[in-house]
DNA sequence: TGAACGTATGAACAAATAATCATACGATCA
DNA sequence: TGATCGTATGATTATTTGTTCATACGTTCA
């Protein structure tokens, strides 16, 4: 089956569920400006959570978030955790949204 | 500012809570279900209610969220409520999730 | 007009979730 | 080795959110 075909047939109800799940991830305000922080550039927690003026904590958790959807990666540098954006869907994904807000 | 350049500056940080907000709509299984069912035809609440096994109640409440983030219409044939696909962005991010999913 | 139908909506409740706090873990360096 | 730095994580709490229940609204038709 190719990708295309494979695209127009019927979505499986199980399917649906993990994208539901995989739009919640995107669904949060604070995962949001992680995620475009990182468009821009890799950084590291502390740096995360100073430019995004929130705790080390929370950042850490919602990356913990973004880490298990497969959104961002990370990089291990010394004692810093270096987070990257993973793949460019998310890209793709943000523009879609920002091109439905904008109409 | 062309449509390109727009996508290409900065978003605004009040645009990232919009996109968070927008977001959070596909992120609910039931709305992800209601969308997909409206991909394949319009539908008006009880059918809806029916297909997915569901209260006409739940339906319609989601169907109030999904009308205010302008994901769906409606139109009105005597007592019904007839609601159908808003815009094709809908498509674009829905497709775009599932090639994420599928990687 | 009144009954029946399809839909919308407010209130209430249960479940999910994001931030905080405290603390643990691993790496670096004196 | 012990101290410090950067990060991860469990528990708790406050808030958000989806469903249910009851009911109201608008349309059709006898």
């Amino acid at each position: 089956m190719t990708k295309k075909e494979q695209k127009n047939r019927l979505i499986p109800e199980e399917e649906l569920y993990d994208l539901a799940e995989l739009f919640k991830v995107f669904g949060d305000s604070t995962r949001i400006r992680i995620l475009f922080a990182l468009f821009l550039k890799e950084l590291c927690v502390n740096d995360l959570a100073a430019e995004l003026n929130m705790t080390q904590s929370a950042i850490s958790h919602q990356l913990k978030i973004l880490r298990n959807a497969r959104l961002v990666g990370l990089r291990r540098e010394g004692k810093q955790s270096v987070y990257f954006l993973k793949d460019d869907h998310v890209r793709t994904i943000i523009d879609q949204g920002r091109e439905h807000i904008e109409e």
